[in-house]
Parts: structure tokens; sequence; C-alpha cells
DNA sequence: GCTAGCTTGTGAATGATTTCACAAGCTCCC
DNA sequence: GGGAGCTTGTGAAATCATTCACAAGCTAGC
């Protein structure tokens, strides 16, 4: 496959939010144009998104919400399920642990892991905390694809290593740190810091945009 | 000034972090190459992406250490502190109520807001929820000029479009909605099913990549 | 003061992404 | 069946971002 911009990714990721809103409506079909003024893009972008994956539409109709609900979702990765494990109990951990918008889409959390003792064993939202020592066996166990690093920013090179050497290979880095990020692994990063300087800097050089 | 990417930014924003580690080691000088090596990049990036502000380094010499942390600082606009505002006080505000990452880099949280009756009141780590009818009042008096909103996707065009009739210019939105953003305003998105759907496209196709 | 050895700042070249523009295909209606 | 009216899919053009490559400037050492 010729290599797609992660730009495209985040697209199609927005798209299919919206065909979900207009499947729940029942409507049938979208145009590019649709889709395009809900997205902040242009119909042409939206028809190159798509054309890199093949081809979804009809002419002179447009696209069938739930095929291309299909499509999309096949595309993304989004027709199995998949497991996640989230590493680090405090504010943020917890706060995601809970998070509807997970199991709303499809990503089931197995596992919750914390560092103090105080924290082991608690439950959050059917969920028991375990001990970050249990990751290894766990992660060998369940199987889970995504780990998602909730932990101080000193913490989290090592364990970023841990997980990648037990077998995961996809990582959601909330720790407001730089890290190496080991052969074979995906690693993104949420950094709110750097969310919140882009916007000083709008303000400060009296910008003004449109989200990302 | 010449319009500057928001890869530009975030790249500032990430240099500015390793700067800051290299003062507190006491380190006088950079080099564009040392920084390009820690950031994951190529040191004419580095320089690019610096040139378009002035020129800050010495031949031969690389860059002061201090005087580039104040360079960077001077053109994210974080030479002056900034107030936040939180709405929203579920988990996710709540958690971000008390993040430190907020204080550590100069933005006060100086209000927190919710609608239900039963958390107005609350303690949040010395402040006080309060309830969202305040918010207009509170945005005049406090002149805030960040809002980050943490409610769910139902409720988040209407807090946007309020808190942007009250004077705030600029939104950290973490409701996975897509928002029509006011003339005006600046806001930026995170959202979190986006991010994972990035990792399982990633997955899927058997690629892989680094933080951002 | 001069040379060797670095490193910056920046035009030019390359590469990536977005936008343009239009042929081709579908539906509806007469 | 044929024309009008849409809308897609896609090369080509334009724009935007990154990398290259090198002249110019600085330091240190002799």
């Amino acid at each position: 496959m010729k290599n797609i911009a992660e730009s495209t990714v985040r697209r199609l990721s927005l798209y299919l939010r919206f065909l979900e809103e207009f499947d729940a409506r029942a409507q049938e079909t979208i145009s590019s144009g649709e889709l395009a003024r809900l997205g902040g893009t242009t119909s042409a972008q939206v028809r190159k998104d798509l054309s890199n994956f093949g081809s979804f539409g009809k002419r002179g109709l447009g696209y069938n919400v739930k095929e291309l609900i299909d499509a999309i979702r096949e595309i993304l990765g989004l027709h199995r399920p998949w497991s996640v494990v989230i590493i680090g109990a405090g504010k943020i951990g917890a706060a995601l642990a809970q998070y509807r918008g997970f199991s709303n889409r499809g990503f089931r959390v197995v596992g919750v892991y914390d560092r103090a003792p105080a924290r082991i064993g608690q439950r959050l939202d059917g969920l028991t905390i375990r001990a970050e020592g249990e990751l290894e066996r766990d992660i060998t166990k369940l199987r889970p694809e995504i780990a998602v690093l909730c932990v101080p920013s000193e913490a989290a090179q090592a364990l970023l290593d841990r997980v990648a050497k037990a077998g995961i290979r996809a990582v959601l880095n909330f720790a407001p740190a730089a890290l190496r990020v080991p052969k074979g692994v995906t690693m993104r990063a949420v950094n709110m810091a750097t969310e919140l300087e882009i916007l000083t800097f709008a303000l400060t050089n009296d910008l003004e945009s449109g989200p990302r």
C-alpha cells in the first residue's frame, strides 16, 4: 500500500464519527461535499482520502452511509475488538480506565496497573488495580494490543521498554516525556503542555484556527 | 510574520523541554544537531524552525541554552502567565484540575465548573467547583484566556459558544465532538478515539512509527 | 594573525500534501 | 432512449514542509 499520511487517517476517523451520526438518523447516502463541510475540509480531500483505499461511492449518488462506515472501520482496523492495558492509576489513568469513550468504540480495558502498594487491589469500575510487577505475565496471558502510559515522566521510558519487550506493539503515551520508541512499536504521545503552548502561540501571535 | 506550520510550533515546544533539562544540568550551550537527535529530527529542521523567528545561535558554537530558552518562551508566549478555566468536573475535568503539568508550566487554573448540583461546592485541590451558570460572570471578572472543555459531547457546542461570547479566545476541547468554532477563537481538540484509531490503523496495516 | 575545525543561517532542491479541474458514470424524468 | 443534473475518482498543478548543501562566522590553538 502507498504510504498513508497521518493526516489522512485522522480525517478518516473524523468522517467515521459523522457517518455514524448520519446512520443513527437513518440517512442512507452522503456526498463527499457534505462530509467535507462537517469535517472542515474540501470534497476533493474527502475523495482523495478514500481513494487511497479503493472506490466506495457511486457517481451521481454519493456514498452509501452504511457501506462507507464498514469500509472505514475495516481500513482503521475496527472490524475486530482491541484490548488495552492502562499503566498508572493516578488521576489521569483512573479517569481513562473509567472513560466510556473506550468501551463505546470497541476498546476493552483488560487491566489497570500501578506501582503504589496503597492503590493495588482498589477497584475501578469493575477492574481491580494490579501491581506493576504483574505486567509481563498478564501481557503474555491476555495479549492486549495497546498500552496506555499514564505514569510520571521518570518512569515512562522503563515501562515503555518493558511492555515492548513483553509484546505490546502500540502505545499511547500521556507522560510529558520524549521517549525512545523501541523497534517494532508504534507510539503516539498526547502532551497537554504542547497543546496549551500551541494555543498560547496562537494567542500571542494573533492567529486563529479551527480544530487541528 | 510568515505563516508558521503547526508542526513547527509543536517542535519548538519539544525543544523547549529539552533545553530546560539541559539548563537544569547547567549545560551552557547546545548545537542544533544535539537538539535534533533528542527530538528525533534533523539539525537542518531545528535551524529552519528557529530561523522563522530570528537568529539565536553563534556559528561555530551553537546556541546558548538560557538564551534559547528565553527566545522560545517568548515565541510561544510563555513570558507571561495564562489563566485557565476548566469546564466540566467529571473524571477528566477533575484529573486535569489537579494536574501538576499545568501549574508547573505557568498555567493557572482559576476556575472549575460543573452543571451537576451535587458537584457544585465540592473542593478540588484548593479550588471550589462552581456552577456553570457563573461562567459568564467569572470570565468577565477574572479574564482567563483559555477554556478547557471536559463536558459530554452533547453539551460541548453550547458551552463553546457561551465561553466564546464571554470573551475566551482559546479552547482546548476534550469532548469527542466536532465543533463549529466561533470566529475569533482558536480551538484544539484532543480526541482519544482518534488517537487510538491511528494506532489500530498502524497495527492493522503493519506500519511502525515514532511519537507524532 | 592565521589556520583548522566547528556550527549556524539560508537559498535551492526535493518530497509530501492539498487543491483544481474534468472525464466518466449514475439517476431521474420526459 | 436520451438529455439534464449530480457526484465520483483521479491525473495535473499548486502549495506547503523538509532536507540538502554550502558560504559565512566564530573559537581555539599555535
